[in-house]
DNA sequence: GTGAAAGCGCTAACAG
DNA sequence: CTGTTAGCGCTTTCAC
């Protein structure tokens, strides 16, 4: 591609500046000499050199993402919606993959930090987000994280109430008559998975209840199976396990099967995130919800707002998560003495 | 960030060629300058301006991906793989979703395309591949396509032997003592699946052998249950099913279970890709796998070699899927007369 | 070793 | 409506 705006420029026999005005629809270009420029370009195969538009335009056009993990159904949501509603309104997305191995090295491996290569960049779920944020505020680009680590953040953010989450997903077995649960959480690193184990306490504490049994896990299939496992072992099996996520969910539903017991018959299991997976699974995962949608669009917007300086650029956006009912939990039958553990 | 090349140079005492001779690290630099100038840029908090770097330099030291589906384990290895790889050869990641949906408007959408913001593209799977093709190939941006449609691409290609693939499956279920074998494809629009059906086929014949059962359907849990739901209830059930990836296969393995069949007792089940969830399942799914990381790597060896014009800007790469036998199969204990349909 | 000068390709004033 | 004149921030000859 050497083509340039000078050829172009003399292919069709107009000045350079005609043609960029041909380039940005400016409407002060005669008719006859538009399209004599639009044939020369067409002609030519000419497109516009990205990099000498950026310099001199002072913005880029291109909205980063960061991403830590893919194959997620909740991230894989909140890309796509990022995307669509990015392109809405004239921008573009590039993602990235942040590379959280390296520690130890302070540069930060990722182009769209390193440089100016973006106007703003979403930040999704970081782990290592004061390292990440610290570096964007240092470099001056825009941003805003998804899903963060930090209470009480300094800097934009938008967050599901995972608390709620963790009271609802609890609740939901309380109504159901279950007062023998046990909750299995994921890295309690995660503010999220702190959270969403105070919700199920304080849920189960309304209730007079306290937790039959806890256990704080890791996320995965593998965890949850485990820990269900040595539960089992133990002797004691709760009437229902809120997990937290689908994947610890799924483990505990294939220990429970595995040793003879029913779910839900038996044992209510309820999940978290609402992965893909989790309403092809057999039983269908009763689980919470992220609203992902809308985490992905007030990711955008609230980006976008602070670009064009219409808002202070400090927002901290709580969204609901929403309980989704389906087979995986039911009445309990079992044990219904309060807190006794037989 | 408006503190630039020149801003360091005054502050350094320097000019901003010392400048730019310690930002590229040339070796021609005092010592004593070079510290002076590091000092001022780290005072400054000066990072350069990509764009005029871009500009200047004629490249941009990135290499576009493009995706068209997330959440799904071989593009998120290959995704990955492409990274790390990249990042080695000190080239940055910048992944973009190929927005398949306006096929009618002319331009594409991806930003990657648009404009030549990329020394390089990765393409992944595309759907369209023609179109986007074309217009690589129209604007001179050097690619590789991974995983294509086409036959005999006169443009470089990885891609997985996926008649060998559908083959093996087939094989490993003969060996089984399956003959009562049936496969249910995902869309023939795909190259993938015409290849996959073909290779069991042929595996099929080579023992004299036809199709107990095929349906062309398409990938998903949901089509997988359907289709074996019906030939159940229309009571051809095979002895065997190679679903066309795992998705099916899940689908499969549940519509069994819920007529009173038991997975692998009484129907053996081969999945296709070896998503992470394939091996969480239960029973835990016997499955062909992609070589993910292979892919990955060797698109970024070939477009890195087309960059640095050392081959042929024309391969295509075939590589071999690989057998992953698990629980899911077994040997076939029931009807055993050659195609009788009983 | 170091710096002055000349662009990379484009857009934004300003004239005409 | 159109063209001339300056840069955007950086790297790269080519002198010194």
């Amino acid at each position: 591609m050497k083509v340039n705006i000078f050829d172009v420029a003399k292919k069709s026999g107009m000045s350079i500046v005609t043609v960029s005005r041909v380039l940005n629809n400016a409407p002060t270009v005669r008719e006859i000499n538009r399209q004599k420029v639009l044939d020369a370009i067409k002609e030519l195969n000419y497109s516009p050199n990205s990099a000498a538009r950026t310099l001199v335009r002072g913005k880029t056009g291109i909205i980063g993402l960061t991403v830590t993990a893919l194959g997620d159904s909740v991230f894989d949501c909140i890309v796509k919606t990022v995307h669509d509603r990015l392109k809405q309104n004239g921008y573009f997305l590039a993602i990235s993959i942040l590379d959280e191995s390296n520690g130890d090295t302070e540069e930060a491996s990722n182009f769209l930090f390193q440089e100016d290569r973006v106007d703003g960049i979403i930040v999704l779920s970081p782990v290592q987000e004061d390292r990440y944020v610290a570096e964007l505020e240092r470099k001056g680009i825009p941003f805003v994280v998804v899903d963060n680590q930090t209470e009480n953040a300094d800097f934009p953010t938008i967050n599901v109430d995972n608390y709620k989450g963790g009271y609802e997903a609890t609740n939901h077995l309380l109504e159901l008559g279950h007062t023998h649960i046990a909750h299995i959480s994921g890295q309690v690193l995660f503010l999220s998975s702190r959270e969403r184990q105070k919700g199920f306490i304080d849920a189960l504490a309304e209730e007079g209840l306290t937790p039959y049994l806890l256990a704080n896990s890791r996320f995965g299939v593998r965890s949850g199976f485990q820990v269900m496992q040595d539960w089992i072992r133990s002797g004691q099996v709760p009437t229902a396990v809120f997990a937290g996520d689908d994947a610890i969910a799924l483990g505990v539903v294939q220990a429970l099967e595995a040793n003879g017991y029913r779910v839900p018959e038996d044992v209510s299991v309820i999940g978290y995130d609402d992965q893909y997976i989790s309403e092809e699974l057999n039983p269908r995962l009763t689980t919470i919800r992220q609203p992902a949608v809308q985490m992905g669009e007030h990711a955008v917007f609230a980006l976008l707002d602070i670009l064009n300086h219409v808002k202070p650029s400090q927002t901290n956006l709580r969204l609901q998560p929403q309980l989704i009912v389906r087979e995986s939990t039911a009445v309990c039958k079992g044990k219904n003495d309060r807190n006794r553990r037989d």
